[in-house]
DNA sequence: ACGGCGATTGATACACCGTATCGATTCGAT
DNA sequence: ATCGAATCGATACGGTGTATCAATCGCCGT
């Protein structure tokens, strides 16, 4: 875990955030955007566990507390990476096409898919309170748009899409985590079922777990070769959608 | 992050959760139970980041290392912390009342957001492939059971209840980060809000923004007062089983 | 041109982390 | 009583985020 706290500095983060990005810092001729894209690459070629002020400044070949020339802390920094993962997201000159708004919500939860199959250590970092940075606040207003119109109240639009970025976001962090636990112990789900399962058949008793035991069956024997984490994500967004198309039938009704 | 790497020796773990947990550690006269206690009431009075093997060691007054003697490493106390947890969800004795698949769930989602409110640490521990203890299973297969029987395949049963638990499992995420972070920052949501507005209104042309500043207005006013957290958590469970409803009626009609 | 001064820098230090390693000790069995 | 094995205690390693502080450098007024 985190060895001394991380002070956030909110009011620094924030302007931080939406300043401009290639002032340079210090003497060393670096903009902030360096520190940024080094963080970046870094956090993908090694992980997030290999993220740290020191590790950031050893690939720009600078002093490790470089960084606290601009930033006041490693969550700063953190802040900068996240909403620079968004920026690609709605680009520019792009409008929201106006169709069907359980199309246009579908392609919300691809598009975030996607977002974090490309930046995986995405899920790890995003703060709870996030404090907002231009591409954040660009993408939100981009996402709340097929909902617009439709018969919801406001409240109702946030929160049916903050659902389905839980969604979204839970799905990324256990295959991330999954993903993290294989590299780090080497061993690959099939492996680790080799491992697990003589000690199990020794100690449980299946009368007691019927339902488990059936279940568990029929998965393993259903994801054979496709692979599980798409379609238990299409899945939970496919329930969710149709909930929330329930929703929207019920309120139009009155 | 963590220093070094956290081996996991699962097989190891295993025998551990389903074994005896009564049995004494070296010459310290502590069983392995009081270890776990004793790793529990720290992390619940002093919060996940308190929770170390130095710091384990020194509330029961032992060398840092005692716990070494019966598990492989940390992970091992994590697994057995959390099984634990679990342990008190669907006491023995108890059997699942059949009653309606639906009324079902939602005890199923409200005992899980009861769970992870008495032990907040749950969410950040729980690992993604998890070395299932004896309450894990029981727990698993208690939430099996109202869907069984009533129309949906078993990996479909399967999906329904991870989804609905991912929901959970995010919700207690968030809502403990932000708990965390008040925290370590000393900032709660007023004062967050304090310091972010004046930066924000500065610097963003809400023009630009027109659905996410009437969205943001609308919930600011709506939340006011209530709780937040459990709102949303009621939303998303009621629109996810809507739409595990939908995929039944749409399974039953053919 | 030059003295002074404030910003920047580099190094060091602190208090932690998980756990490998190893010599010393103690216990149980013979 | 003796001996081998288990346990213990301590120390060490390589890491973490960041506070602190002396030294140094660039710039500015004169």
């Amino acid at each position: 875990m985190t060895a001394q706290q991380d002070p956030v500095r909110l009011e620094q983060t924030l302007t931080l955030l939406w300043g401009s990005h290639s002032r340079t810092v210090g003497r060393t001729g670096l903009t902030i955007n360096d520190f940024v894209v080094a963080a970046i690459a870094l956090v993908q070629a090694e992980g997030v566990q290999a993220l740290s002020m020191r590790s950031i400044a050893s690939r720009l070949g600078v002093r490790p507390m470089a960084a606290y020339g601009f930033a006041p802390g490693k969550s700063a920094i953190l802040a900068l990476m996240v909403d620079r993962a968004y920026a690609a997201m709605y680009p520019a000159g792009t409008e929201p096409t106006a169709v069907d708004w359980r199309l246009g919500l579908r392609q919300v939860a691809e598009a975030n898919r996607a977002l974090h199959k490309a930046y995986p250590w995405l899920a790890e970092l995003q703060p709870a309170r996030s404090p907002m940075g231009p591409h954040e606040l660009l993408k939100h207003e981009r996402e709340l748009a097929p909902l617009d119109g439709v018969g919801l109240s406001d409240f109702e639009m946030d929160q049916a899409l903050a659902q389905l970025l839980n969604l979204t976001t839970q799905a990324a962090r256990l295959e991330n985590q999954a993903a993290a636990e294989r590299a780090s112990t080497g061993l690959d789900d099939a492996e680790w079922w080799v491992q697990a399962m003589p000690v199990l058949e020794r100690v449980v008793d299946p009368q007691r777990f019927p339902l488990t035991v059936r279940v568990a069956r029929a998965t393993t024997e259903t994801r054979e070769g496709t692979f599980w984490g798409e379609s238990a994500f299409n899945f939970g967004v496919e329930r969710l959608l149709d909930g929330i198309e329930a929703l929207i039938i019920r309120r139009r009704a009155g």
